[in-house]
DNA sequence: CTCCTTAATAGTCACGTTGACTATAAAGCC
DNA sequence: GGCTTTATAGTCAACGTGACTATTAAGGAG
């Protein structure tokens, strides 16, 4: 930042800006992709869903208001929530966004495997994974942010590893191909996928011993984790494909 | 966001958050990567250099802040400032990242072609391009910020027409090229990416009357204009390769 | 127990893209 | 007038990809 500010500048004097954090926090359920939201108990937008979300503390920064209120939501423990897949999406700032007062929000995207429905605690009283599809209309600009954290991982998807945080520790190429395509709403052929991923240093790794998930119809899965590539070159792009952050 | 906050909220109870934006705008001149910075006129890190940017005011978005004070110390008319590319980074929110109170800054990226130096007027006054191999060490954490940037729009480069914005609104093959291999910091082929880049729908496109550059060694090159696309498909991968945003 | 269905996995093949090169054209320079 | 420099055309082999076919191994219905 520069010294646009008057010299003498008094840091009450201005009305002064609220900062919080909203998070999209996605899960693939039963090939559908999912959105956790909360029903708003006060006005503005009293009864309305919105996304999960609230004030940073005094001395906290973006990620870490990010991380617990993803607890808070989850019912997870922060340690486990510690683990999850955030990534900051990018701040909302429209003077108008919040009629009650300057609200400047960063919005956070998370993804995790099929949780349990949230417990009641704390916010999370009125917390719900919804269909993507049946989600709006949310409070707020929230709409909008739903939409551009659904376009990143989509496009995120492409080029790095992401879709193994929807998944379990353990997992078969299978329910990782169902990632891709339920984000994406295409349908993928499974001997390319399959094919492309293996090939991919890193992206995958099979679990020791060679384990098969039984139990399904059809034949055994092999067990995959996630390796330790970040990045996917070359990427995995989707059929048709226009894409963007 | 939700309704975290305790009933009878009131804004000005707590210690309020300033908001500002910072400005990481890169240009590319004599074959090097440049980047704008001002001189600090004021503590802390009075005379250091930092990224330029300023305070939201009171009914301004963070964009409309970012383009504002990009006009004021590139020196070009709001006019001419409106047509740049400009682009949300992400935002910093470190409680300590100001010494003097709690500021969340949300950082932006900037393209623009090779412009005149800054003309001192109003916070430009210190304003000077600089290498961005000499940039460091900056004030506040815009270190970060500006590697930040710098990671953010080469992978850019990779998957959008961005590269364009870097260029003059006529340009040639070869310079649209030095801005490619400027920010990647390697060299490529030439006959391949032409190829690449002609093949690549609405990423250029011919000037009418096929005008040529003279005036340079070798043979004149014809001239394009940027195209009507935004998205590279198939994307235009750097040669070895690891990425991210 | 046996066929049928389902899903995983192996393998094939043609096509398009890419990286590495070679060749030619058209300007400025000494 | 050669020499250098840059633009542009074209070639070729290797590789990644999309579209398919084939085989294996489980559960389920009769």
């Amino acid at each position: 930042m520069s010294d646009t500010r008057p010299a003498g500048y008094d840091p009450y004097a201005f009305e002064p800006f609220a900062v919080t954090v909203d998070l999209a926090v996605f899960t693939v359920r039963e090939s559908r992709l999912h959105v956790l939201l909360v029903e708003r108990g006060q006005d503005p937008y009293r009864g309305a869903w919105a996304l999960p979300g609230g004030f940073l503390l005094p001395r906290e920064s973006a990620e870490a208001a990010a991380r617990r209120e993803l607890a808070e939501e989850t019912g997870l423990t922060e340690q486990t929530a510690a683990d999850l897949h955030l990534e900051q999406l990018r701040t909302y700032s429209d003077p108008d966004r919040d009629p009650r007062m300057r609200v400047v929000s960063v919005a956070y995207t998370a993804l995790v495997p099929d949780l349990p429905e949230p417990r009641g605690g704390g916010d999370a009283a009125h917390a719900r994974w919804t269909p993507l599809s049946s989600a709006a209309p949310l409070a707020f600009d929230h709409d909008t942010i739903l939409a551009d954290a659904h376009g990143r991982i989509g496009a995120k998807l492409e080029y790095t590893c992401l879709a193994t945080a929807f998944c379990p520790r353990e997992f078969t190429l299978g329910e990782l191909q169902q990632v891709y395509e339920t984000v994406w709403g295409v349908e993928l052929d499974r001997p390319n996928f399959r094919r492309k991923v293996l090939a991919t240093p890193g992206f995958v790794e099979a679990v020791e011993g060679e384990p098969r998930r039984t139990g399904g119809r059809g034949k055994p899965a092999a067990l995959y984790r996630a390796g330790a590539a970040s990045a996917l070159h070359p990427p995995l792009l989707r059929p048709e494909g226009r894409q963007q952050t």
